[in-house]
DNA sequence: TTGCTAAATGATATGTTATAACATATCAAT
DNA sequence: ATTGATATGTTATAACATATCATTTAGCAA
């Protein structure tokens, strides 16, 4: 499984089938994508970057789908728990989720100089982390697993 | 490598090598553990969990070491620079290092239920997150590796 | 020992991220 | 139509973090 953001590709393309498999997953799985977390849906996936909630709520705010905090954290609470977004924790920010569908442990590569954030994934019982688990009794539910870095392009530059 | 601190131990001990490793290494590579430091990596160190900025500021106004938060953050960047410390990105919190010496890539187990935090280490280049950063072309320079879940006491009860 | 410099501290203010609490609206199933 | 559940609007505040500038201290060279 390759890591995806930092290769050019159709984007436009790559936003609508997002949006369209959260719609399906939605219809699915009872959940309602309802105007305002669509739409929020739809900022996040606009770009491979992490936005803050301030940022999100900004934009949201432009377009008239509420001014306050809330609005926003609720929207994300809902794409987070939903799986259609991801929470960067050394960023306090957001991503859509690039590998949507089932169940998955996310890993992401963060370049420091354009920002971009790829996502890839894990096997949380794999690896040493896993080990170390095992070897404590630690039953792992959730992992954080982000690298700090350069993308190959701010390398190349 | 086994993780720390989901096992008894002779705490007082514990927290003394780590106090007298810090100083050690200081002098070794002439850093200043100035009063505040110290006393602020030894609050850490007591606990086998992660303090918010604002606990370890409460704790050393108490002790009328300062009272304003920068007191508490530039503590806490000495430490998380010189290695003594590290930040949990997952709770905005700091726990003293577990694993003294010179750079290692840190992973943390942390219980939801007591909240103790475990450290132990990972191969950033090993694994699935290494394999993805050489497809991508992406240069790691830096790792967050948390897991959250429920430490072996906490299963039991 | 004095005076210089860099590092550390003190102090105020502000910026940023996140949630509590409560009221209102909308939906969906009787 | 009434009810119960979910979502939104709105205000306020909690929690986490940094910028800036004045002052003090430690380390060191003249």
């Amino acid at each position: 499984m390759a890591a995806l953001g930092f290769e050019m590709h159709d984007h436009a393309h790559c936003v609508r089938s997002l949006l369209k498999q959260a719609e399906a997953e939605c219809k699915d799985r009872k959940l309602r994508l309802t105007p305002v977390r669509r739409r929020a849906l739809e900022i996040l996936a606009r770009q491979h970057r992490a936005l803050s909630a301030y940022d999100l709520l900004a934009v949201l705010a432009e377009e008239g789908m509420g001014h306050q905090p809330p609005v926003a954290y609720r929207a994300l609470d809902f794409l987070v728990k939903a799986g259609f977004a991801h929470k960067i924790e050394a960023l306090n920010a957001y991503v859509a989720c690039t590998h949507p569908g089932r169940d998955h442990a996310p890993a992401f590569l963060i370049c420091r100089s354009c920002e971009t954030v790829a996502e890839t994934n894990t096997k949380p019982e794999a690896g040493r982390l896993g080990d170390a688990a095992r070897a404590a009794g630690f039953d792992i539910e959730h992992t954080v697993v982000e690298a700090r870095g350069l993308c190959p392009d701010c390398r190349a530059a």
